[in-house]
RNA sequence: UAAGCAGGCUAGGUAGUCGCGGGCGGCCUUGGGCCGCCUGAGGAAAGUCCGGGCUCCACAGGGCAGGGCGCUGGGUAACGCCCAGCAAGGGUGACCUUAGGGAAAGUGCCACAGAAACAUACCGCCUCUGCCAUGCGGUCCCCGCUUUGCCGGAGGCAUGCCCAGCCUCUUGGUAAUCCGAGCGGGAAAUCGCGGGCAGCGGUAAGGGUGAAAUGGUAGUGUAAGAGACUACCGGCAGUCGGGUGACCGGCUGGCCAGGCAAACCCCGCCCGGAGCAAGGCCGAAUAGAGGGGUGAUGACGUGGCCCGCCGAGCCCCUGGGUAUGGCCGCUUGAGGGAAAGGGUAACCUUUCUCCCAGAUAGAUGACUACCCUCGACAGAACCCGGCUUAUAGGCCUACUUACCGU
RNA sequence: CGGGCCGUGGCGCAGUUUGGGAGCGCGCUUGAAUGGGGUUCAAGAGGUCGCAGGUUCAAAUCCUGUCGGCCCGA
């Protein structure tokens, strides 16, 4: 993959630094710096069961592949999944996903 | 056909595009990257409830303590698992359930109720003794009243025979203050039955209580009773037969012993501890932090000694380099599949064949098309054998019950 | 990976060791008292003892399985 993967250290520093928007599916952290893309996921144990909280892990991590070409690949990226996006399809967590990367300006 | 019962199998499929972990090969190439091929979660991977393998530590042997298991015989590396059977309980049945050794080794508990919860006796029943009250009935005797009576004979009810009783008849005898019967009364004797109180005993039939009261039912028996005795049932002991055994069946004796050991316990068997973050290798490195001990012909306290303090070197202990420095352990194993043989089965043996995830924040998802019953529970983390729990459905086999048809 | 604790009325808890009555405080309802409220007093309602099965005459308590929550160690 392009985009690597921020090591536990940095997370305190994401939620610090960084900005944060979120609706009913997910929270996104975003902390701008100049080294190329990285990815975190976070997936309590709230969500439910370990192949539960695998799913969603999988599919915020397609989600994020699928929109990458279309942001600039740089910064470090938290996404945090809510209860409800254990119940949700790709398709809902899809759109949740760009329509938080738009309101944080961005995508188009 | 419907309902049910037991066991087994399966866990959406096919094609394409993008993306991910691992292995192999090639190329660029220090780190790393690109291309091609192969491969990539489960029946429960779960819960972590048992048992093992493996690794390290400990260990002469034995015992105590502690824990676990507990019908019998097999299987297994082992088990609390599995198979086959026995017993008890449940179901019309197929079948299901059962921690199912020992209660005359000891201790403890059995609330309430009840006399009494395991050793006894409240009410009751009965014999005997003593005391107190004396009642009722029968026999005999006497008195009064009433009555044609009494003793016979024949026949009938009535039947193979006889007797008592009753009815009919009179050709018998006897008597008229007798005799017999009935009613009423009286007194002594005698016999039988009975009341109250107290006491020595017998009894466990009955009453009542309870979840449970010392075998159950019926009879004999007895002063009243009782397995005291008898029959059937139940249980115990002995013995014989069958079975490897749990156990089953027969015969004989004989009725004494409540329940709870998932209460302590006794008996038999088993158990050393920790866990892959086990454990090992490499580098930084013969670097260096802290503490303790020892401590030089040592330094300081004006010189020496004692003493105090500092202290090179040596020895010992502890911590750190983030569970996240890298590598090994790490997946070839009590492994899977097929065939043959042994065994009722679990399972075992032999031969052939296959390699089937090894991640290290942790890899399987998304999209498109078609089909069907529209897809549940759910994600490996050292590895196996089980158990338990969750689960949309689909398929197969054997069997039971009910109904219908032939 | 290993170990421990808890689950009882709406809330917080006792009772479990040694099996026989399901309780305490706050809260709730009704009534009294006050012009009204609070305080106070009196009365009352409300519990499958997490769930399932077993042992026992009898289970919140004993045993087994299971579900949920919390904590600790490496």
């Amino acid at each position: 993959m392009v985009s690597g993967r921020i090591p536990r250290p940095s997370y305190g520093r994401v939620y610090e630094e960084g900005r944060s928007v979120a609706n009913k599916y997910l929270v996104m952290y975003y902390r701008e710096d100049p080294l190329p893309v990285r990815l975190g996921i976070v997936a309590s144990k709230r969500l439910g069961k370990a192949c539960v909280r695998n799913r969603v892990k999988r599919r915020i991590t397609e989600c994020f592949r699928h929109v990458l070409p279309l942001i600039e690949p740089r910064g470090e990226f938290v996404f945090i999944a809510r209860q409800r996006a254990a119940l949700c399809s790709y398709q809902e967590l899809l759109g949740a996903a760009t329509d938080l990367l738009k309101r944080m300006d961005l995508l188009e």
